[in-house]
DNA sequence: AATGATCTTCAGGTTGGCTTTAGGTGATCT
DNA sequence: AGATCACCTAAAGCCAACCTGAAGATCATT
């Protein structure tokens, strides 16, 4: 599990007690990094405070259901604050538990949030008989599933969140690639290359069309 | 909310529920009907039963979709039926749900629907029946689809944000071209030529007009 | 360490859109 | 009528954008 917690002692006490019950927890001090380590990593569940430095636990949790990360969050909500439980549950958590709170309800939580798995799958997309399933990374055209590698799979999905738009060749690089990568934008045409040979070819179809100049647009018809 | 539901007690039941959860919730017990409250209504989602008396959940879902109406859609499925998941999906709907499906997870999922705040509505500009869509770089007069340039679109975007104006020369060179663009102005003239050629002269129309020693005019007639 | 899959880079080939050119048409003025 | 001006449009050159096969680099798995 990930701990994102930045008051020292109640993280320490937290992993401590967690870690003889069999998790194996990891711990980041402020919201960029548990976004940041969240992403990198696939945890079962993920503990977070709501007052966080640099980045408040809201928008952690609402970044990652945005990113397609339904891993389980349990909030830590301050009972006094201006935060409460509803805007923690609207934000995407799974489950809240408010300040101070006893370490034996937090177990038991615990147990049930894995114990259930998650949530349900997140809803899919279609774009035209094209379905794409984002937690799954699978995709499907018509009852024919197709295989795609991670990096295709998140090049499809940026295009296919804004189905008959026209979506910059710079917007694919922020979205399927880091934040900054600064090596050859042609790994856009390459994967653009790669879809077509996988979605449309063998369907002799052509929804995933170039607007030279401008971008890319996956159509339905 | 609108439910879409013919067995009543089913109905009775999650319209209860999701009242103790703060959703407002009509009820209609037929397809027609509920087609009907759904255009007459904006509703925030719409939960459709797919076997309905009178018009089943496929069509009324495709319906709506085809009536320019994208609120958010969760498809309930008779999990051994003809009717599967994928021609929901197909049909327009963001979600589905196969029977008999758990309170929980009905209410998780529409949660995360209503989150969502259904899909962008596409914004595009309308003169006479040609419209353009500044978001997919395309244009259409009617039913039939114009391939343009991202320049030729250029133009008739400037054009087409001022209908029935006079929109000079100068002011289309600013907005299509770059901000100190030294070439030769003549270059609008060789652009409104194609576009006639590409919007007007196929259709037998004539919206595209000269005027004289002052720019160009785009005419809804 | 070896294998296979995936990601990235590279380079050659191709295309399509932008721009310029130049001759033509029609309006306007003297 | 003739001259002038603004505009039209077909054609052609050029160049950036794009495509794609292949090879190298990286990563995960055995």
């Amino acid at each position: 599990m990930l701990l994102v917690e930045d008051e020292e002692r109640l993280a320490d006490l937290v992993k401590g007690g967690l870690a003889g019950e069999g998790f194996a927890v990891d711990v980041a001090h402020d919201g960029r990094d548990g976004l940041w380590m969240a992403t990198e990593n696939a945890y079962d569940v993920i503990v977070l405070d709501v007052m966080l430095p640099r980045l408040n636990g809201y928008a952690v949790c609402s970044k990652l259901r945005e990113a397609g990360d339904w891993t389980p969050i349990m909030m830590l909500t301050a009972k006094d604050g201006i935060y409460d439980e509803a805007e923690a549950l609207d934000n995407g958590a799974d489950d809240y538990l408010a300040k101070p709170f006893s370490y034996v309800v937090l177990l038991a939580r615990l147990r049930a949030l894995v114990r259930r798995g998650g949530r349900e799958r997140p809803v899919s997309i279609t774009v035209g008989d094209l379905v794409i399933d984002p937690a799954g990374l699978r995709c499907r055209r018509g009852e024919v599933g197709i295989g795609l590698t991670p990096k295709e799979f998140a090049v499809l999905h940026a295009l296919a969140r804004r189905p008959g738009e026209v979506v910059s060749k710079s917007e694919l690089l922020a979205q399927a690639w880091d934040f900054s990568y600064d090596g050859d934008p042609n790994i856009v045409e390459v994967y653009i290359s790669a879809l077509r040979r996988k979605i449309d070819l063998p369907f002799g179809k052509t929804t995933l069309m170039t607007v030279r100049g401008a971008g890319y647009r996956l159509e339905a018809a």
